[in-house]
DNA sequence: TTGAATTTTTAGACTAGTCTAAAAATTGTT
DNA sequence: AACAATTTTTAGACTAGTCTAAAAATTCAA
């Protein structure tokens, strides 16, 4: 079994993350505005990680994971997402507060100690953001139904199932304006110009930019 | 606050540790060995946390923690206990399995999560091993009336507090035999001329070597 | 109390990860 | 197609942690 170091671990769930919503290769600049480090550091590491055949990665174009580096990366997220339910539904964090400590715990090496943590959390689907927990296997059960609030009609009911953005203070946003998953919404206007949305939230109305629309993840009732 | 690496944390946890059963201060190479390292190694970094006033250190004469070595020292031992008390408890691991685990757990920096952890447990007096949890202020309640069993007499009944190796092997060895903590035993008889001890244990005799009678702590009744 | 054995430190080297500055390759624009 | 702008890589340096081999200090024992 290959052993990583926590950098080698943080630059594997990067390019996974960044090639979900690109096509093709991920570019050295890309990868190195992710990872707040700088392109000189990043074309050493992808050097390594080629090395090990965790990648793909010839100079100049970019790099695409392997098999193997995929399921590495999905080792990490599925570990990030078991400690970030452990913390909020075991320990009473909130979730704006456990993306930071998961960072590190993600990089606990056991997996035996993963899999008694998957059980003894009741096998959850979802982490406390509503992002897919992938299995022992590595498989993501795709959820269902889901949009982002950008693409919502005016005149739909819906309910809060996910955000894309886990940092801290996007979330204690969402708190003080009581969104939470689970939260029920009614969608009741757009701007044209802008693409801003006017969403009621348990009676009080919120408007949301076109930016913070599309961090959030709803199913229509 | 001041921000350590694992190794220094290691290095810190390790010196406390020597310190509990030596007077004085403590060799490097004595320091050497507890790391699996060698002294050239342990000369740099003693320099370095001497440098950070978690150690005083001369050239020659060994080293011991500063008040502010020792509550870091105190700090990574909670965080070792509390998580073997976790695995254990919740995720029913046997105590032999635990130490690996724990020893990079306890490297996970959040207080928080530490405090709640231990909430979260009940506030656990002692781990796995029977090892006394420093509290959050970093004091250890003394455990009382405790001896070892290479102290005991024959004749005496006593049950079993604790185990000062936390080695897989002693411990799954323990298991085999059938001591647990909790376990009541008989000291049936001593052999003078090499100090070992026939003891009874739910209703079968073993024979224990002086040096597995100073590894088990236990209390007489 | 002096020489030998042991312990400890220093010197120099190596790996991992990062950085800055400069060179090279690619891309985009006229 | 040529040149400019941008991206990416290389070269060289630095820190942390480790190692081996050699030098220096301490300890031990005759
Ligand atoms: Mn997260
Ligand atoms: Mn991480
Ligand atoms: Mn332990
Ligand atoms: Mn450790």
């Amino acid at each position: 079994m290959l052993r990583l170091t926590q950098s080698e671990e943080n630059y594997l769930k990067a390019i996974f993350t960044l090639s979900q919503d690109t096509e093709g290769a991920i570019s050295t600049n890309e990868l190195a505005e992710k990872m707040l480090t700088k392109a000189s550091s990043v074309t050493d590491m992808l050097k390594k990680l080629c090395e090990k055949e965790l990648l793909e990665y010839q100079k100049y174009q970019g790099c695409a994971l392997t098999n193997e580096g995929k399921s590495h990366a999905l080792a990490i997220i599925r570990k990030h997402r078991l400690w970030e339910t452990f913390l909020v539904d075991k320990l009473s964090f909130g979730w704006d507060e456990v993306h930071e400590i998961a960072e590190q715990l993600e990089h606990i090496q056991s997996t035996e100690l993963t899999d008694r943590l998957d059980e003894f959390l009741g096998f959850p689907k979802v982490d406390p953001h509503g992002e897919p927990i992938p299995g022992k296997d590595g498989r993501i059960e795709s959820v269902s139904n889901r949009i982002l609030l950008s693409e919502s009609v005016v005149g739909m009911r819906a309910i809060i199932m996910g955000v894309e953005d886990d940092q801290t203070e996007f979330l204690q946003y969402l708190n003080k304006i009581g969104l939470h998953l689970g939260t029920q919404i009614d969608i009741l206007d757009k701007l044209n110009f802008d693409g801003s949305i006017i969403v009621m939230i348990n009676d009080k109305q919120v408007q949301f930019s076109i930016t913070i629309a599309k961090q959030i993840s709803i199913k229509p009732l």
